[in-house]
Formats: C-alpha cells, sequence, structure tokens
DNA sequence: GCATGAAAGCTACCCCGCATAGCTTTCAGG
DNA sequence: CCTGAAAGCTATGCGGGGTAGCTTTCATGC
C-alpha cells in the first residue's frame, strides 16, 4: 500500500473538483474517497470531519471569488467598476455553482469563511468610494448589490428562469438597476 | 392503539408547523413521526417517501404564498401594488423561513410545484401590465423583481446582514431601486 | 545502513436515518 | 356481526458518517 501523498490542501483541491464536476450533494466520504485513491476512514487523516471539510472549502471559494473580484474592479471606478464587479461575480458563480452554493451554507457559522467574506465585501465598499458613499449609506448599497446579484445567480444557477428570454438581457437591466440607485 | 387520524393533508400540516418551528433540517422521519404521534414506518401509511412530502409541502407554500401575494396586489396599481408585493413577499420568507427555504429545491424538479409557481410568477406579470410592460419586456421586469426580492430574504433569513444598519431601511431602498427600474 | 517513531493507510465495526416487509388492529359498510 | 381495506405496529435491511486500533511507510538520527 503506497503513499497516496494526500495532505489537507490537497484534499480541499480533490473536493471542489468533485463539487464542480458533480454538485454538492454529491460531496459523500465514499465519493472524495475513491477520487483521492484512498479507502473512506484514511481521509480523517486529513480532516476534522466532512463539515470542518466543507468549511475550508468555503474558505477557499471565498478567496477565490475575492481574488476575481479585486481584479476586475483594479483600474477602473464609478460604473465601470460596478459593472465589472457585478459581472465578474456572477461569472463566477455560473461557472461553479456547486462551489458558490458551498458559501452561504457556511459563511454564517464558520467564523473563518466570515471575516474572509468580510474581505470580499470590503472590495464592494472599495467601488462605492468613488460614489462618496461612506458608513450607512455604503451599507445599504452594498447590501443592495448583494441581494441583486446574489438573487439573480441563484435563480439562474437553480433553473429559477425557465423562459427562453435571453438571461444575458435580464442581467444587463439589473445592472442598470443597481447603477441607477447609486447616483 | 388507537388510530392517530392521520392523513396525507394532515401530515403536510404537521411537517409544515415542524420546519416552522426547528427549521428545515429539524425535518426528519424520527421528529416528524413524534409529532404526528405515531411510529415511523407509519408514515410511509400517507407519503411515499421525505423527497415526495417535501414536494407537497412546497406546493403548499406556494399556493399561501400566491393567495398572500393576490390579496396584497389587490385594489392596488403600479408603485402602490409593486411596492405591496414585494413587502408582503419579504413578510411571507421572514415569517416563515423554513416554509420558505422548501420553496427553490422543490420548485425544478417537481413540475406540480413548478405550475404553481407559473401562478405565482403570474401575480407578478399582472401588477407590471399598469406599466404597459408585456412579453419579454415583462419578463425581464419580473426577473428583476425576482432576484432582488429573493436574494435581499435568503440573505436575510441566512443572517448575512451582519452589521448593525436597519434592514428595514435597507429593503426600502430595495424597493425604491426597483420601482425606478419600470420607470 | 539501519533503527525508530510519527503519521498515512487499512479493515472491522458502530450508530443513525430512511425505507421496506409483513403481521395485527381498527372500523365503516353490508 | 362479518369482513376487508387501510392504519398502525415491530423487525429488519441498507447506506452514509465516523471511530478504534492495527499495519505499513518513510524521514530522521545514530
Amino acid at each position: 500500500m503506497p503513499r497516496a501523498g494526500l495532505n489537507t490542501e490537497v484534499l480541499v483541491g480533490v473536493a471542489l473538483d468533485l463539487v464542480d464536476e458533480k454538485g454538492l450533494e454529491a460531496l459523500s466520504l465514499a465519493a472524495l474517497a475513491d477520487r483521492a485513491g484512498v479507502a473512506g476512514p484514511s481521509l480523517y487523516k486529513h480532516m476534522g470531519s466532512l463539515a470542518s471539510l466543507r468549511g475550508l472549502m468555503a474558505l477557499a471559494v471565498v478567496r477565490q471569488l475575492t481574488a476575481m473580484c479585486t481584479t476586475a474592479v483594479m483600474g477602473r471606478s464609478r460604473e465601470d467598476a460596478v459593472e465589472a464587479l457585478m459581472r465578474h461575480y456572477r461569472a463566477f458563480a455560473v461557472e461553479h455553482p456547486g462551489r458558490y452554493a458551498l458559501v452561504p451554507l457556511n459563511a454564517l457559522q464558520d467564523p473563518a469563511v466570515a471575516a474572509a467574506g468580510a474581505e470580499l465585501l470590503a472590495v464592494f465598499g472599495a467601488v462605492l468610494r468613488a460614489y462618496g458613499l461612506e458608513g450607512s449609506e455604503a451599507t445599504h448599497a452594498i447590501r443592495r448589490m448583494r441581494a441583486t446579484v446574489h438573487g439573480f445567480v441563484v435563480l439562474e444557477t437553480g433553473g429559477g428562469f425557465g423562459l427562453p428570454e435571453d438571461v444575458e438581457a435580464s442581467f444587463d437591466q439589473v445592472v442598470t438597476m443597481v447603477l441607477r440607485s447609486l447616483e
């Protein structure tokens, strides 16, 4: 029985790949062990439980999303920045629906994920400074943006848009709606 | 062993009460049987599986939500109607977060729930007729409203609004944002 | 080179939750 | 009051998460 060379970091990566391919509900002990080339119980050498692994996965996802959003808004301001932020945020969620679905499930109870989430929200806040929004007004504006974008991608990735109308056009209008609320 | 007088309809009611009190994840065979005053396996005399029961529950919830939204918009038009629709929709989700969470999980795969969902969306569409919106434009407008309201209540009920800023004020601004997008 | 101990891996096992099988009991209708 | 459909029960199966405890690897120091 040669070593598989597994560790926590690699395991998180394997789990994220699995979730990307098969969906969040496919994240079972058996499926994960199979992919990692190891027997089920061996996974516990590298994680405390499936729940804690999901926490680590969520943390990684929030950091990926933060990095993507950060580079998206760099060198832009006002409408350009807000639109870039919203479009890249949506693109991440649509490309990796399984990964994205991990975040809301873990953001509240896991302090580490919550802290990483605060950094993501800081990107939202930074974009709003060009509008002179700070303090309470910035918080309300951030909530508008989050609710809108999150709601849209949740419905989109969940198959909630059944009609044949162009989803891109719908999102264009959503972006316009948010931009107008910032003036 | 006297009869408990259970049937499918009653069982759905018991399950909805359970979900209201203890949350969606508390909907287990044991908890449900305990509440219904019956042994676990006896539940299968009135349901096919927990999954199918969740479908029936989702159907009931969508109908409740549709009824609430329908009465909310009756006798109102334009801004009044849109605002009433959004506020009542949110109120339902906030008062019954467990119930509300059932819907997105079942709306896609269960055709009956999807049909009931179409009726709910018809209420959204009716409100928009006063704006002269029909066809594609109405679809896009409905999506804006759905994404915004659903996103807001998902974040709100999930504890996503950690800061102390007034959530009511945030929602007021969200309503204003949507109204402006309809002009 | 080889002894050694920490850590990776394994098999065997347990618990819990959903679900089925099949028997017993109720109770409405003839 | 007989009877059969349906409600209820206990016993059992099956699969998923998790633990116990042994075996094997392999980096380190002599």
